[in-house]
DNA sequence: AATTTCAAGTAACGAGTGTTAGTTATATAT
DNA sequence: ATATATAACTAACACTCGTTACTTGAAATT
């Protein structure tokens, strides 16, 4: 079945496009006709390839939440490690996923809301847990003491998703800073602040 | 003219509805219909007291930027007075402005770009106005070595507001802490970071 | 009591929406 | 050479969009 490869080249294109679209006008501002102009077709030719608007916003959002679940597992599964350190390689982790696909980092973050139900339900509890198990290791470094305890952990966690989901916004790959050098220093940036720490 | 003073008030009844209805859906995807239906009229009806839809978001998006600008400004005004502790005010300013309308502050973050031109223009000059005044500040930090310089200053100031913006998102404001307190631990997290400096 | 203002209503417009049905030219495989 | 699959096309559907023109009933002002 060589049509499947071929098609799937096809309709990654498409998939790629409309990121690209709605990543600029959002969602539910980017129309069917929109895309297929800046792919040179007609508007119904786009349903050679996909079946919806919505099939291409939910292979965008879940092949990015697949890849953050995939890299924080990792992070996870090594043990013996100190809180602040698994914050850390946790950070370092979820910059590097963006940074391969900057564009559908943007889209699963700010266009995630248009998708339906039951999709919606789905994507926000995939959310919550990848959240709480950020939470989970901001805890059990206050529990070691390497983290204060006075800061709030709710506000903590969201501080830091904050930060991290905004990237894709303003990141620019061709600048000097190169993507692991980013995670890094976000990552430093959150555990130990701006100030000079002597 | 009392004419003026309540069909403002009814004006403003129309744009608070609208912002929490954009808030919601996102701008493009609310209708004009939506909004309606939400005050319970029809939609034409609507055009009695707003010129179009994007008059309201206008409305909202420079409104809520004439309250940063001001509570900026009055940070700057103040002399003699450190980097950090400068970066601590404006930090807790920010956050006090959102807070005072978390609905607006959601609006002006995430639906901006649905601004025409001449308005979108302006007001993204104001904003990176506005983040280069926070910038400056940071700079101004760094040269007298309250904050490092190994961090890259524009990774510092988005992530700043990266983490300033998302707060209308998921601040609850039925919660613990509050928003002066919020303010104060955010700069605090911001500038000292989650470790214990002991 | 007469007039004006306000906030709503009805009806409709032209344009744009996602999507479908059915067709066709080109490239590939048999 | 023939059959198949791919990727495009045209035409059209039912619907929604923001908005305008005009009207109406109630409240406030004179």
């Amino acid at each position: 079945m060589s049509e499947a490869i071929s098609n799937l080249s096809r309709k990654e294109q498409v998939i790629r496009k409309a990121a690209e679209l709605f990543k600029e006008k959002g969602y539910a501002a980017a129309s069917m006709r929109d895309l297929a102009h800046l792919l040179g077709i007609e508007a119904a030719s786009l349903y050679s390839h996909i079946k919806s608007k919505e099939e291409i916003l939910r292979s965008l959002c879940f092949d990015m939440a697949a890849e953050f679940q995939k890299s924080l597992a990792e992070v996870e599964s090594k043990k013996d490690i100190s809180a602040s350190e698994k914050l850390r390689n946790g950070i370092i982790g979820h910059i590097q996923v963006m940074a391969k696909d900057l564009t559908a980092s943007a889209v699963f973050m700010n266009e995630h809301r248009h998708l339906s139900q039951p999709y919606l339900r789905d994507f926000l509890l995939m959310r919550i847990n990848y959240i709480n198990r950020f939470k989970s290791i901001i805890e059990q470094g206050v529990q070691t003491k390497e983290f204060k305890d006075s800061i709030d952990k709710k506000l903590a966690v969201m501080t830091l998703f904050s930060s991290l989901n905004w990237m894709p916004m303003w990141y620019d790959p061709g600048s000097a800073i190169d993507p692991s050098q980013l995670g890094f220093q976000l990552a430093d940036m959150l555990v130990n602040g701006l100030k000079k720490n002597d």
